[in-house]
DNA sequence: AGGTTAGATAACCAAGTGGTTAGGTACGAG
DNA sequence: CTCGTACCTAACCACTTGGTTATCTAACCT
């Protein structure tokens, strides 16, 4: 699997995504990401392996706890990537599209 | 499933990306959009039902053909939910971030 | 040494995914 | 009317996913 769709694999999950935005508050171990959850602990291990496999956590070891990380460069490929489709949405572009149309025609 | 999450899948699978990035050439009817591809038509329907469920694409009827049709505004959701991030990837932010906390240093 | 806590691993299950082949529908052309 | 084309649905398969419980390791605290 490329680095890309294992991005948008890992953010497909609104656990992984909610993991996520706790960790731009900073560091914090298992127990305290998993403890806004229902679901139990190895859950919890699973979407954190899903989310360091896709290169958007880190983990390190301080006695018997392990602290993660978050590492948000994948998300800038993500950003970049959807940007190159920002024409297509956003208005400003579209009448962008239409100016030049209509420039094309007057030269004919 | 919510939209966002949608989304995320959808865009989780190459094929499925290379799908939208041929529909920002224009419109397309399945057979088109499976040439590139080595897969059997009926993957490729169902590729597009999932596109289509996302809110990426439309489809309209002629004929005997179902041409389809880009539906960018998921992918301005998906801007949106990564620029939330960019303070994390963003060398400048960085600094910017450096430049405040140096600030409130100098405030004390 | 013994008990508690943090966390990972293993084994399992139900549901979903990405692919296949086979067969069905709808339309246009001869 | 019949044939070919475009596309879909159904049934199936192997694999993955998101969850569980039970069991293990590692570190800390008495």
């Amino acid at each position: 699997m490329d680095q890309l769709s294992a991005t948008f694999a890992a953010l497909a999950d609104p656990t992984r995504r909610a993991i996520l935005a706790r960790l731009t508050e900073g560091p914090a171990t298992v127990k305290e990401l998993s403890e806004p959850f229902d679901i139990s602990g190895p859950a919890i291990s699973k979407h954190l392996r899903v989310l360091e496999k896709a290169g958007l956590i880190t983990r390190g070891r301080e006695a018997q706890w392990r602290p993660c990380q978050l590492d948000a460069t994948p998300l800038k490929e993500v950003a970049v990537w959807a940007e190159n489709y920002r024409r297509f949405w956003d208005a400003s572009y579209t009448r962008l599209d239409a100016l030049l149309t209509e420039m094309k025609e007057k030269e004919r």
